[in-house]
DNA sequence: TTTACAAAAAATATCTACATTCTGTAATTT
DNA sequence: AAATTACAGAATGTAGATATTTTTTGTAAA
């Protein structure tokens, strides 16, 4: 069966991956001629995808004049790292209460496919398979809160987060001591879990998700990012 | 100074008008020469309009084959419903930690705008300012929170609620009953607010949010929308 | 007659090319 | 120097070309 998308569906994904892995900064114009040669794809599929992605604030709109990749800044971090961390917490706390058996079975087997990473060919694999797995491990917890909706809002803010994390995972996959970190915590989750203790697991999954900020925050102002 | 829009957004506004009003039925074929005509838009911003609200879950398309008003199902009645009570709990809980003086006298002043609905001329006004004020009165709640992102991610889920709601709004404003109740719930949750009790806030403010379900649900199944 | 299938026609969605409108910049005038 | 005008570049919208889906029609077998 082959996958149907039209144009439109392409040039979006296209668009949010150049624009989350930087391959267009933050504030960067993005000129319709350009993309149209960039991608090969007319302007209207081009202007969908574009307003799909000013929905999902990665770019910005002014009427006439055209899209901008959204800025980022120190106060946005703040802002999603904050709300990100509170929904994610939340979800957290419904899973350990509704979660059932295969769902602790399901946490359990991507932790330990998580644990597994190493021995692989180059930096950029490594990255990649760790951020996926990573991204699989916590996907296995939030499961377990039986909510799509919350699913998918869940999804909203790890699209929004999704530049500043990118900053953040070059420095934790490659500090040995930051990844070492990095599987103590996730130990101690799963600990909190098991024991079905849902405050606990809460509050640890919310001091998890803000962990990063600081990091961030001195990348951003390395590079000039602040905003 | 004046406001700047492209067809793109006007279209927008008017379609998800009509879809929340029910000018269009959950499952309607969402006929492009149709709403080039009802709108007097030409496709290209058309389609625009119909991708943000796809990605707002209110309009589903399948590739060449157009689009869909998204339908309704008691399920969905239920995810929704589920996850923007707990999202509001969350955010009403956070407000009453972090709320100030002017916070407080801001949803004081709200509530008491909304308890002064009365003596309209007609029907649809009062039901129209009755929801309008009791927006503002929740709004007024949530902003102490002090997160744009979870006040946007808030947004979303009115929106996806809105159907839902527009049922429930009719049966409760036209009833004197039901009306009270609210009232009720409305001074229980201010005092509670105010004892800066966030937990008890936290809770109040899922049951209030909750319990609107069963009478949407009995409305949804009278008129054959149970899915 | 009914059913199943195939082919043609109509309706529809999608995309591109071009026309129009708007913006910002550079040149010109005061 | 400030204001005005002209122009080039860019965004937006429309009409029509193309491709896909759905419906209709026709044909043959059950």
């Amino acid at each position: 069966m082959t996958e149907k998308t039209n144009l439109a569906d392409i040039a979006y994904d296209l668009l949010k991956r150049d624009i989350t892995c930087g391959a267009f900064k933050p504030g960067d114009k993005l000129l319709m001629s350009h993309l149209r040669e960039r991608y090969d794809i007319g302007t209207g599929p081009m202007r969908e995808a574009l307003s799909r992605l000013v929905a999902e604030h990665l770019v910005t709109a002014a009427s006439q004049r055209g899209f901008r990749v959204a800025a980022m800044s120190t106060e946005e971090l703040h802002d999603i790292y904050f709300a990100r961390a509170s929904l994610e917490a939340m979800i957290a706390e419904l899973a350990v209460q509704k979660g059932d058996d295969s769902w602790e079975a399901a946490v359990i087997a991507s932790a330990y496919t998580l644990s597994r990473v190493e021995e692989v060919e180059s930096a950029d694999q490594m990255l990649s398979l760790w951020d996926s797995r990573h991204k699989a491990f916590h996907n296995a917890i939030a499961s377990g809160c039986g909510s799509n909706k919350l699913m998918e809002l869940r999804t909203t803010m790890l699209d929004q987060a999704e530049r500043y994390r990118q900053l953040w995972l070059r420095r934790t996959v490659f500090s040995p001591a930051a990844l070492e970190g990095k599987r103590e915590e996730h130990k101690a989750l799963i600990e909190a879990l098991l024991s079905r203790d849902s405050a606990k697991v809460r509050t640890m999954m919310f001091e998890h998700m803000m962990n990063p900020i600081p990091i961030i925050e001195q990348i951003l102002q390395e590079q000039g990012l602040a905003g």
